[in-house]
DNA sequence: CTGAAAGCGCTTACAG
DNA sequence: CTGAAAGCGCTTACAG
C-alpha cells in the first residue's frame, strides 16, 4: 500500500522536493501560484503527509500516552472520553491503552508510548502496582508525567487526585448529623493512595464526629463488584450489624446491593449505602447511590491540562499535585431519619 | 529531553552504529560477547529504541487504529477493551479514538490515523455519518479497513456487524408464543445499517408471526436516553397503547423506563419492554432488560480477528462480512404470561 | 565478525 | 522565488 510522498509530488510537477514541502505548509517562498498547483495535484494524487515521518525530524510528535487501568470501568470510560476531547483541544492527539489492572500490561504500554515518543504521558496507575521503578526511570529521562485519579506511594510526582478525606468528612458529617452513629468500611487495599486516602478520610471523619469505630467492621477488600459482595457476606456472618456501609467506590457498592438481596437485606430500610462515585453511574442504581460525588469528565479536563502545562512550558518549575474536592449527594441509599431536614 | 540513540552507545563503545543496530536485534552477525556488552551498556544508559524512526524504515507499524463513537456508551467501553486485548495477543499495539458521534471528527480522527501510518483501521461510523466519500478514498489509497458494529449503507466494505433481523425474530417468536400481540417499535435513524437493519428485522419478525403492524407504533429516533425518553412520550400521547415496546438499543429502553416512571406507567405490569443490548447492562436495569443480546466483547475479537486477517493476507480475497448472531433473554422487563412455561 | 553506503519521508538552515 | 545539502534514528543489502 505504497502511498504517496512529496517526491511523487515534486517529479510530476518538475520541481524538488523541497518546493513541495514548502507550497504544502504554506512557506511564504513559495509563490501563490505555485503553491495553488502543487496542493491541487497533491489532492488529485491523494497525498497524506507521513506524520512519522515529520515526527521524527519534529522531534515533537503531539500525541500523550495515557494508560487506563480498565474501560469496563465506567468512571474511566467518562474520564478517557474527556482526556481525548481536552486533548484534541489543545492540539493533541492521544494514544490510548488499556492495562486491565495488571502492572505487566501497564509496563509494557508505557514502553511503547515511550518507543512512539509521546510528548507526555498520563497515567493511572493499576490497582496491583506495587513497584515504582518504571516511573523512576522515566523521571530520569525527563519525560513529561503526570498521574491521575491514583498515584503510586513514594512518589511526588505531577498529579490530579480527588481530595478524598475531604469528601469523607463532607458525607459522614452529613449522614451523622441524622442520627447515624454506626459505620462500617469496606475499603481498597492500602499500598494505593486511593486506598489508603479513603480510609484515613473515613477514620479523621469519623473521629471529627466523635464516633466509635468498630475494627470488626472495616473490611479490606479490592475495588471490584465481587470484592463488595465478598465483604457484605463476611459482615453479614459477624454478630454485630452497622447502620451505614461506606464503600470505597460504586462497583464495590454494587456488590454490597447483590449481596444484601440475595440475603434478604433491604437498602435502604436495613441498612444504608454510601460509596466514592460519580452521579451518572449512581443514579442507575436502585435505589439511587448516596455518592461522595466525583466528577470524572472533571477529572480528565484538569488532568490534560495540567500534563500540557508541564509540557509546554520551558522552565522546569515544580510539580504541581492538584487535588479536586468533591461534594456529597444524598440519593436514596440511605434513609433520612428526619424527613424536615432539607 | 533528547532520549539515548544508538549512536550514544556506539560511540560510548567504539563501534559503528549498525553494529549496535544489530545487536540489539539479536542479528547474528554480531558475536555473543559484543552483544551482551551492547545490551549491558544500552540498558545502563537507559536506552529506549525510537519506534517512529523504526516504523519509517519497516513500512509497517504494527499499530492498528480505531475509531470509536463514544466511550460514555457502555457497549463500547467493553468492546474497546476486548479491541485493545485482541490485538495486542496478536502483537499489534491500537491508537483508539473517539468521534463522539460527530461525523467532522470522524473525518479528523481518520486522517491523522492514516497519517501515522497505522497498518489497518477499525471504524464504527458515528449516528450522523451519511457521506460516504472519506470511506471511497480510504479504500483507493488500499488501506484495510474493517466496519464493526455500524457501517454505513452504500458500501461493501469488510465488515463485522450483529444479525439484528435474526435477533428480532429470536425475540418476537418467544414473545408472541406467550401471547402478545401489539408491539410497538422506537428505531433509530434508518440511514446507518442498524437503524433499517433493526427496524427490517422488526417488520419481518411480525410478518412472520402473522401480527399487525400499527404504523403509529413505529416512532424513529435515536440512539440515545432522552430519544427513548421522547418516544415513549410521544407514544403516551396518543389514544392505543401497545403491549410491548420494541426499542433499537438499551439507552433508548432506559429513556423508555424513565420515562415511564415519571407519567406512572409500570414495567412489566403496564407495559412490556424488550431492546437490542448486552446482558451485563441489562442487568443493572430494575427490573432487568429484556434483551437480544450482543456482547460487545465477541464483537471485538472478531473484528480484530477480521482486520489482521486483512492486512496479513497477501492475496487480497473478497472482503468478507462476518455476522455475528444473537440470542434472546428474557430478563424480567416482559411479564410471563404462562407461568408454566420455562 | 564488522562497517560503509544508501534509504525510509520529511524538515531546517543556507545558498543562489 | 527555487534548490542542494545535511539530518532526524533506524534498517537493509552489500562488501570486506
Amino acid at each position: 500500500m505504497a502511498l504517496i510522498t512529496q517526491s511523487d509530488i515534486a517529479k510530476r510537477l518538475n520541481v524538488t522536493r523541497v518546493t513541495v514541502s514548502k507550497a504544502l505548509r504554506d512557506h511564504p517562498d513559495i509563490s501563490t501560484k505555485l503553491k495553488e498547483k502543487i496542493k491541487r495535484t497533491s489532492k488529485e494524487l491523494g497525498y497524506t503527509p507521513n506524520l512519522i515521518a515529520k515526527n521524527l525530524t519534529a522531534r515533537k510528535t503531539f500525541t500523550l500516552g495515557v494508560v487506563i487501568p480498565d474501560l469496563e470501568n465506567n468512571f474511566f470510560a467518562y474520564a478517557t472520553d474527556s482526556i481525548i476531547d481536552a486533548a484534541s483541544e489543545k492540539g493533541y492527539n492521544v494514544f490510548v491503552t488499556v492495562s486491565r489492572e495488571n502492572q505487566q500490561s501497564e509496563i509494557l504500554n508505557l514502553k511503547n508510548l515511550i518507543g512512539m515518543r509521546v510528548d507526555g504521558l498520563l497515567v493511572c496507575v493499576s490497582q496491583h502496582s506495587r513497584d515504582i521503578e518504571v516511573f523512576n526511570e522515566i523521571e530520569k529521562l525527563n519525560i513529561p508525567l503526570v498521574f491521575f485519579d491514583r498515584k503510586p506511594d513514594g512518589l511526588n510526582s505531577q498529579s490530579v487526585v480527588f481530595a478524598d478525606n475531604y469528601g469523607a468528612i463532607s458525607a459522614i458529617d452529613s449522614i451523622a448529623a441524622e442520627g447515624y452513629k454506626r459505620f462500617a468500611h469496606f475499603s481498597g487495599y492500602s499500598n494505593i493512595s486511593i486506598g489508603h486516602n479513603r480510609k484515613e478520610g473515613f477514620l479523621a471523619a469519623m473521629k471529627k464526629n466523635e464516633l466509635k469505630i468498630d475494627p470488626e467492621w472495616i473490611i479490606e477488600g479490592g475495588y471490584e463488584i465481587e470484592d463488595g459482595y465478598n465483604s457484605f457476606m463476611k459482615l453479614n456472618q459477624k454478630k454485630k450489624f452497622p447502620e451505614i456501609i461506606f464503600a470505597v467506590n460504586d462497583r464495590v457498592a454494587m456488590g454490597v446491593y447483590k449481596a444484601a438481596r440475595e440475603v434478604g437485606v433491604k437498602i435502604p430500610e436495613d441498612i444504608g449505602v454510601v460509596a466514592y462515585g460519580f452521579n451518572e453511574t449512581a443514579q442507575t442504581f436502585t435505589p439511587t447511590l448516596s455518592i461522595i460525588n466525583q466528577d470524572p469528565r472533571k477529572l480528565g479536563e484538569i488532568a490534560i491540562e495540567s500534563l500540557v502545562d508541564k509540557i509546554e512550558q520551558k522552565n522546569n518549575l515544580l510539580d504541581r499535585q492538584i487535588i479536586i474536592k468533591e461534594d456529597f449527594i444524598w440519593n436514596n441509599s440511605i434513609k433520612r431519619k428526619n424527613k424536615l431536614r432539607k
